[in-house]
Formats: C-alpha cells, structure tokens, sequence
DNA sequence: TGTGCCGGGCT
DNA sequence: AGCCCGGCACA
C-alpha cells in the first residue's frame, strides 16, 4: 500500500539565525546573531506563525510546503496568501493559518527550511543563491515575533553550515517540549557532511515500494519515477519525483551496498524517543533523516511473515519520520505505531524491540523446528514468562499491532521472556 | 478470571 | 503456509 503520504526524503536540516525583522527580508547570515537566543520562543498553540522563504524557486518551494504540511497533519487550512517577487532571485512566501494554529506546522516550517539545505535543491540551484526561511511568530497581540529564524545559506554551494547542536541547545529552550524532540531528530540529525568526492559513487535509488530502482542519474531516476510509478498526469505535481528517490552513495573503497543494511534501530514512530543524539552512522551518511521516511523506506521490516521463523531483515532504506531517534535500546514497552484506522499516517510498523528481536532471531536464537527450546519439563508448556505481552501491551482493541504469533493465539515473539 | 499458547483444523 | 480458534495451563 502507499501511503497517502509522502515522507520527504531531505536533509532536515536547519540553520538558526536570527536578525530578521518584522518585514522578513533582511538577508542574514546563517550563524545568527548572538541574540538569537533570548529571541526564540516558546510556541504557543494559537500563535501564528508566518514562513518566508527566499529562493528563487518558488515551484520547489510550494511543493515541499504543501507536502510537509500535510506531512505534518497540519489539519488546519493553510492557504500561501502572499507569494511576491522581491527581486530577480527572491520569492517571497508568505503563510499564514486561518484558524487553528498547530504546532505541526511551526515543525513543518522547520523542516521546510531544513529543505533549502537539501542536496538536492543545492544541486538544482545557482551556486550563488541564497536561500533563507524565516519563521515568524506572532504573537498574541499581532506582533510579529522577530525571532526564531531559521534559514540556510546556499552561498558556498556546500550543505548549510549549522551552528553546533550544543550551542542551540544552550541558548534557549526551544519550542515545544515535544516538538523540541522531533525537531532534535528532524533537524539536527544530519549527518556530517556527506563523502562524496573521487571515492563516493552516487547513484539514485527508487523508493517506490517493492521497486528499489537504481539509476545514476537524477534524470534517469525521476523518468523513471514518473513513467513507471506516477504516470503522466497532471495529478502528481511536477516535483514529486524527488520524494521517491534518494540518492545513494557508494563508497569506492570500502563498496558498500546501496540501501545498506540499518542495524536493529528505530522505527518511524518508536516511541523510544531518546533525545540522546543518534551516533553518527555509515548509512547515515547516505541518507538523511527525512529520506528515510520516503515512501518505499518505512522502516517497516514486516517481521511477521512467519510467526516463528525470523524472516529476513529488510530493510528498504534508512528512515520514519520524522525520524526517529537512531536508538538500539530494548524498550517492550508500547510502541506509537501508527495503526491503519488511525489517521492515515499511522503504520504498523516494526519497533525496536521488533527489529532486535528480529537480529537476534536471525543470529542466535534457534529455529524452533530445528532445536526445541529448552524447557524445564518434557513435553510441557513453556512456562509463562513475565513479559507483558502484545495482548497486555496493545490491548485487545489492537489487536491489529499484536504479533503475528500473538494473533495466532501462538507464542508471543515480539516480546520474549 | 485473564492471559499465554499448544494443538489442530480450515483454507 | 497462513490463518484461526478451542481449550488447557498458569498467574
């Protein structure tokens, strides 16, 4: 099934600053300016905010503003009430909720500004242009806030250099506690600056579900996209290729597969939020955390082809949104999956524990058929652990998250004793 | 009594 | 093989 929803596959990455005035178009650095930090924030549900964005493509920009805001489940109208040329190479957007403001679409706007960082957006455009978002908050009384600016700085043609994550996170609170996670894991889990130089190939990997394409060119990749998966109609925005591939990288010298292998971490939507910045890995090198939540890259391991026997890891790409926190931890307690009746976005998808479960199965725990477990008496029942199971865990209203076993009325192997 | 899951039946 | 469930054992 494809999901209603597309996630983005962009880098999150943002850039604080500050020094932008009630009139937004004050160009400024990417570093901020050393207010920056009295200045942010805290977000109230009900304030408005306002995004302008400056880039000179504005096509680009409509699209991932409309699709991370629906990304984000803003159920709130959103209408682009302003779009103004400022000057040959500044497109002024302005956005401005009618009503309910949620803090969905403040992160929206964060991640949207993530997006002008976005490799790719680095790639289609001028070397020379400079992109900034700027998010006004208003505040009760109308006035805009004229703090908490994100914006990145395309200037050098490099990924935007982010001030250090310990300085943001010592400056001020940010935002919303909740957000403030989200955005942790939106934003600030870049990874170092991709290798991509002589010994990185880079090629481009088709997310579509069950279609893992690979090309080596962006050209190749979207016709293909396209062609094969959108078709030609006029349903699909012109961009919304982008958000079915990503770019993978080969590193020449140590040849790792594409869509590498992500070791037993995270799901979309574990709740096993760890605020602990994930480690910096291999595969996140290749992909960034909104290009893990593509379309073909939930992290999704269906784990229960077979109640027992542990099916093989696979995983399509790197991602869940809104990233999650790359954490190994074994929590078995109650995952936030996302279940089909919930709103569209909810996914079964696999958990920590799951996938851990399902490395470990696939490394040392013996195949029931082959070598019977070791019980105390023969021909007995296992005995009962004290692990809650999915039954307890999930309850019986959801029963659609147990495990397959779970629902077979077998042994639990999601969570074992 | 609720839960876990074995054993077996059905598709 | 996948799925479902009766029914037993256990907490």
């Amino acid at each position: 099934m494809v999901p209603k929803t597309r996630l983005g596959k962009r880098s999150p990455l943002g850039t604080l600053v500050c020094g932008s005035s009630a009139e937004g178009l004050t160009e400024t650095g990417p570093l901020g300016c050393p207010d920056s930090g009295p200045h942010r924030s805290k977000l109230y549900p009900g304030q408005k905010v306002s995004v302008v964005h400056k880039v000179n493509n504005a096509t680009m920009l409509s699209h991932f503003m409309v699709f991370y805001l629906i990304r984000f489940r803003c159920m709130c109208t959103v209408e682009a009430k302003n779009v103004e040329v400022w000057s040959n190479s500044i497109t002024t957007w302005t956005m401005r909720n009618t009503e309910t403001v949620d803090m969905d679409e403040i992160m929206a706007a964060m991640v949207l500004t993530s997006l002008s960082c976005s490799p790719v957006i680095q790639h289609s455009a001028p070397k020379s242009l400079t992109t900034a978002y700027t998010v006004f908050i208003e505040n009760g009384g109308g006035e805009l806030y004229d703090g908490g600016y994100w914006s990145c700085d395309h200037g050098n043609g490099s990924p935007a250099p982010s001030p250090p994550i310990t300085e943001m996170d010592k400056s001020a609170p940010l935002v919303d506690e909740g957000l403030d996670m989200e955005l942790d894991q939106m934003l600030f889990n870049e990874p170092t600056p991709r290798k991509r130089k002589n010994s990185v190939k880079v090629a481009y990997r088709c997310l579509w579900p069950n279609c893992g394409k690979i090309l080596t060119t962006v050209v190749g990749i979207k016709r293909h996209i396209r062609n094969s998966h959108l078709g030609q109609s006029d349903e699909h925005s012109q961009r919304e290729e982008d958000f079915y591939y990503t770019e993978v990288y080969q590193d020449l010298e140590q040849t790792t597969p594409s869509g590498g292998h992500r070791s037993s971490c995270t799901s979309p939507s574990s709740p096993s939020r760890h605020t602990t910045p994930s480690p910096t890995t291999p595969e996140m090198h290749q992909h960034s955390p909104l290009s893990q939540s593509a379309p073909g890259s939930f992290w999704q391991v269906h784990s229960e082809h077979s109640y027992q026997a542990p099916p093989p890891v696979q995983v399509v790409t790197p991602i869940k949104p809104l990233s999650v926190p790359v954490s190994c931890h074994w929590t078995p307690s109650l995952t936030v999956h996302q279940s089909k009746q919930g709103s569209p976005f909810r996914r079964r998808s696999v958990s920590v524990g799951e996938q851990w479960l399902q490395n470990n199965n696939a490394t040392f725990r013996p195949h029931p058929a082959s070598v019977s477990p070791p019980r105390n008496h023969c021909t007995s029942r296992r005995i009962r652990g004290e692990a809650k199971k999915c039954r307890k865990v999930y309850g019986i209203e959801h029963r659609d998250q147990w495990c397959t076993a779970c629902r077979w009325k077998k042994a639990c192997q999601r969570f074992l004793d």
